[in-house]
DNA sequence: AAAAAGATGCAACCGAGTTGCATCTTTATG
DNA sequence: CATAAAGATGCAACTCGGTTGCATCTTTTT
């Protein structure tokens, strides 16, 4: 995606482009898996935890990012859009092992909707395994 | 259950059950629902918040409980078996309410599987719904 | 050009989760 | 039964992800 590009998302949502926002918003392109603050913290020294966590606050509100909570609890962030169709409640699952401790979008996965209980409203959903990547199991031998 | 009840559920986990242990298995079975640290805490003002986490974590070794993390990321430990089947691969949906900030079971909707991708094995599975419950929705006057 | 609004960095804080260590309790052993 | 070994507990301290107050810098408005 093309600077200018990232410009255009970015307004198109109400946001100001910021460079520092069009870098936090590269640092999730780039990647594709989703990241946590401590993952960007790492990715982009040039900027504050706080800077980050504030642009981060400022996409969530917006719909340009939407957060899952890993195994351990912590936030992790994806742009929207990108393991196909989103928003808040966008739809697949996320898989985090245990083993190396990371997160991964199986985009292959729907999510299956679910039905609420009279008079609760939906905002958003994550559906998350936690087990063991296919990589970690090769490199531990597939024993056990 | 009654005191003895829960002496012989430990027991057939392979759990020396201490008083603390079963201090902390009736305050999860009393509730309906899923307790974080932090509310067991509270519950349990005679025992350290860290023997409560050392005897929670040893009851999901053993499969006494199950966790998911909410939507703000907070470690909520369930009985397993508490609302029909369990395991750590159990089967029921949760529900964070972003208003009161509690966590609910939803009874009734089962967990969809998902099939994973070559290689990749599976622990345990959470699927958290976020959003408004019916009783936090009506308190502010189902405006909006 | 000056004032107002917004963005950023720094430092400090918060709270859930976790750990080291000394003490107390229970279990195993002579 | 006495003693040693193993296990459980409480206390205090620490880690780290997340969050906030405030001063400064930048952009926008007037």
């Amino acid at each position: 995606m093309h600077s200018q590009d990232v410009v255009l998302r970015l307004e198109e949502k109400g946001i100001k482009p910021t460079a520092n926002r069009i870098l936090v918003y590269n640092a999730l392109a780039e990647n594709e898996r989703p990241q946590s603050l401590s993952d960007l913290e790492e990715l982009l020294v040039v900027m504050d935890k706080s800077s980050i966590f504030r642009v981060l606050a400022l996409f969530e509100e917006a719909d340009v990012v939407h957060t899952f909570t890993d195994g351990r609890g912590i936030i992790h962030y994806e742009l929207c859009g990108s393991h196909g169709a989103c928003s808040h409640d966008d739809g697949h699952v996320h898989f985090y092992c245990e083993t190396c401790r990371q997160s991964f979008c199986l985009t292959e996965e729907q999510l299956p909707a679910v039905s609420l209980p009279e008079g609760y409203t939906q905002h958003s959903l994550s559906y998350v395994v936690k087990g063991e990547c296919a990589k970690c199991r090769k490199r531990r031998g597939i024993s056990e």
